[in-house]
DNA sequence: CTTGACTCTGGAGTTAAGTCCAGAGTGTAT
DNA sequence: ATACACTCTGGACTTAACTCCAGAGTCAAG
């Protein structure tokens, strides 16, 4: 592995002083984070990924926060959001400071709609656990919501 | 409307007796369940929906517990389920007497997966209410999960 | 007895979210 | 120095889940 892909350095906050930091190549991003890599290169198209630094060849540098990044979003869409939903919500930490209100509205929104989908998931788990209990009698009742 | 729309018999339980039931057309059921009237189509199709029985003329008669099959569907798609799985929950309801135990240990497993859900929600909403307590401060840490 | 709204069918088109491909360049190990 | 694995790009392909279309039949209303 050459030096530029291993390493890359950054001016760390009050002193410029100096530290190493671990780059992932697409590659290894998606290893690390479970997606196939083409994945990565359409999840920076659409925005949800921000473009990351590129190596002197040209290939792109990944900090191993997008390993978080790429997990978190992978984690809401199996909890039913879309791709634009989960940008929203990523949106919302890394908003302009004027805006402040605005983002604790949507934040607020977004709050509700949770609180909401885990009250039906809760219904479900509900419906499901009388159903387990109760297997033999003819159970097959015709509700669930 | 025709008589045969409006009205069906259905033969009930010990007695012979014989009851009014309000049957729908798609478009009927369409309006009422929420959905585009060529999704209930899709629906039967891939199985979601049980053929209804037909007017003479061909017509699809749906019954009204029709309604709150397509319901559960659409909000069990919001919640992240794919159509695959929603048919697995809902034929969990319809088993063959025999696998009682199989039916308990899906069931079961269904559960398992929802209280995962609801876990990841409540850790999402958590983080949320977190941003929206503390905005001010320079709260875009990087972290959700 | 015709008009307008609905239904039927098979099949084509759309959108979101990927996934794959070819042709060219890069990196490392033998 | 060459084989092998990886990366780059733009663009084509795939899958799930719809959604629409054309052409033909059906229905209640005027």
């Amino acid at each position: 592995m050459p030096l530029d892909l291993a390493l890359a350095y950054k001016g760390y906050h009050l002193f410029s002083e100096v530290i190493l930091m671990k780059r992932l190549t697409r590659g290894q991003l998606a290893k690390q984070s479970g997606v196939n890599s083409a994945t990565i290169r359409y999840y920076e198209k659409i925005g949800l990924l921000p473009e990351p630094p590129r190596s002197n060849a040209g290939y792109r540098l990944f900090s191993n926060k997008s390993i978080n990044r790429i997990r978190f979003i992978k984690q809401s869409q199996e909890l039913g959001f879309s791709l634009r939903e989960i940008k929203e919500l990523l949106d919302l930490r890394v908003t302009p400071e004027a805006t402040t209100s605005d983002v604790r509205q949507r934040a607020t929104e977004k709050i509700a709609d949770i609180g909401d989908k885990i009250k039906r998931l809760r219904g479900m788990k509900n419906s499901l656990e009388i159903l387990v209990e109760s297997c033999c009698n003819e159970a097959s009742a015709s509700e669930c919501p």
